[in-house]
DNA sequence: AATGAATGAGGATTCATTCAT
DNA sequence: TATGAATGAATCCTCATTCAT
């Protein structure tokens, strides 16, 4: 965090860079995409506009970038903590979906960026910058379902990789159904409203659990009964 | 479509409504929301900026009007579909999301409209507005849950409004995955990038039959064993 | 100059354009045509920002426009002012000199907007502004050639448009050179600088009288000798 | 080229000054002033942003270094290809016009660099520095002036400065407009508009020739005759 | 002498919404 | 009810210049 007046080594430079990004990351927990300004990332980092633009080359790629760092770290940390769980037990699937579901409440900051991935940040950028995220995004893909396999060794070929896929978009749209804006948080508030109330957290654990069981063959099943 | 010159009659209104919002739907399959002005729909009526305004407050409203039009319509067709399926039989969670897959993808319009519901639609309207659109999704929630209830007769009571809201997420987030920006369909076109590629209607089929067949007791899988 | 608040009839809308074009051509007779920002016109007018793009799509078609007028003023003044003028008599080239000058020196408005023309204004505008501007500088060059041609009854074909586009050129140069910035006007103003000094008026009058003398047969002259 | 990387010696400096001006002029001949950045100049300098500085104190100054540069050595060639013409014929104006009008074709740059000269270079640049840009400019258009009334005996005393003057104007102005914008070359291309297409070379030496004849005396006429 | 990271002023343009007619 | 002229807030990015190293 401590970064120089002047960052001209590479070490200090990529200090710097993170130092941004952590402040971006930061601001999007508190307001929408659309009303986070460059001027105000700016300030927040104490360093003058243009400088952002010496780091990144508009206002998408900065906020690309937080969410490859946060995608990294958390295919990272998800990898460990699969890896730390009992396999092959018959509530593979609830751990399963626990674990995941922990691990993305406690990366708030992810969650807010990956609704961002396609509506916006993807909007804007060059084929370089596009080819570049999706390559990272397959490797980490790729390693990350060798964890789901581990963590689900029932789960048929390739499916580790339909698993995430379809845990991205459950995020997306989960997350988006239980952040509601204010007006409209206070009328789910209502008691007859109980239905349409999405608790994140619960919500994917359960969505998750549900769709790894019902990807596991049957057989698995059958044996236990 | 023909509409008078001036609606007097609250018929004519109604009919001029429906067609602002048929024209604003029709746009949306062309652009982005953003890139969406109500110049560009008031020309498309044949009809000046300002009338636009005395039928929706603001364009978040026309468009949130045009997805309530669209949820009711669809709400509608799935519980006849759904009414027309076998139930019972060993593959309904397959013929469940298959009939549910197909009833999207015939209505585009929908699933454009949904990923912006709580990204963009419910940030600018006032709390009578929310209130109205939220008593009628819950009743057509309601309706809907009857409706799956009947075609997955072993789902245990409650589930099926979560169904619906699952699939509510599973829609929003394989929506924006299987639309990208030009750019970076052409890196997605590359070979090796095929595992993130996403066909909407399939992997939306594929996710719904797994979730559901994980929200279903194991007696039915036993009892086909 | 009195438009009403909002200009709904085709006359008011005219009128209001025509008061923009006033208000851009009086402010460029006092700064450079890039420390004019469209927030000052637009206050100048009284009007906001926003408004001047209704009738103008860029600043630079705003600055066109205005060009476009005085152009087409200048055009007529100097064919009546032209016709005015007793032709054949051997000072013609003098008295069409002098009064092209005086006619020009009356209009310093359009002497500050023609050395726009080809370095900024033609910059940024689309294919059919450039073709409408064109197609009337053509009309107009085609009327005023006729006008020399009549007091200048010596010329050869062809060469009253060339006279007119010579003066073109010599009218961007010498503006430009008598128009020093403030420093260097002041290094001017030492005595020994005197041969770099240049009075608009007087050197546009002498180089176009010589430039037209140049043009003329040499037998008009033989024959007075 | 080859210059040191740290230039010691005063003829080291000068070396890579003269190669910074080189730079910027070749880039000149590609593209607009206003688009050329020093980031740019120093990129194909290979030397820091930071360097040129060192050099010159701000683009308006390096570029009138250009300028000052390319001048000189025009007078120079000028006051040559003058003394080499064959003086006092019938057709000293063309042979005159025709030899600096050549000479300007093969300085590309100087003819670039000129229209900037008040609109642009002399509008940063404190007094000192535009006292010695005209300083030096004055010397040379007295050099120049004899050189003119070498080619041109019959000009009256202080025309030769007159002439050089003229001809700055002209090739200000017919530079312009012999490089139109891509838009607006396109509509000149339309065979209606012949009359408004300017070819530098032969438009200054026409214009040029005419302007010199006009201001010889008759005298040199009728002993033609 | 050379570097290059940091600065920050500067400006055109869009568009949802209003309101006089 | 319909119009469409007027509004004006809102914001990203560039680039000449400086200065710490």
């Amino acid at each position: 965090m401590a970064v120089k007046q002047r960052a001209r080594k590479d070490e200090d430079k990529a200090a710097r860079r993170r130092a941004i990004l952590t402040v971006a990351a930061r601001l999007l927990g508190r307001k929408q995409y659309h009303r986070i300004t460059m001027a105000e990332v700016a300030r927040r980092c104490h360093l003058a506009k243009g400088t952002l633009y010496l780091y990144f080359r508009s206002k998408e790629e900065l906020f690309l970038a937080a969410l490859e760092d946060e995608l990294a770290q958390w295919f990272d940390a998800l990898g460990e903590q699969l890896a730390a769980l009992a396999s092959g037990s018959a509530d593979a699937p609830e751990r399963f979906a626990a674990t995941v579901a922990r691990s993305l409440v406690e990366r708030e900051t992810l969650t807010d960026l990956l609704p961002l991935l396609h509506t916006v940040l993807e909007q804007n950028i060059d084929e370089d910058t596009a080819a570049a995220f999706k390559q990272m995004l397959l490797r980490k893909v790729g390693e990350g379902a060798t964890a789901v396999h581990l963590a689900l060794p029932g789960l048929a070929p390739g499916d580790g990789v339909r698993v995430l896929m379809r845990l991205h978009a459950l995020v997306v749209g989960l997350r988006q159904m239980a952040d509601p804006a204010p007006v409209v948080a206070q009328v789910l508030a209502r008691p007859q409203m109980e239905p349409l109330r999405v608790e994140f957290e619960e919500e994917l654990r359960g969505s998750l659990a549900a769709m790894v069981r019902g990807m596991l063959p049957l057989q698995v099943v059958s044996s236990v009964a």
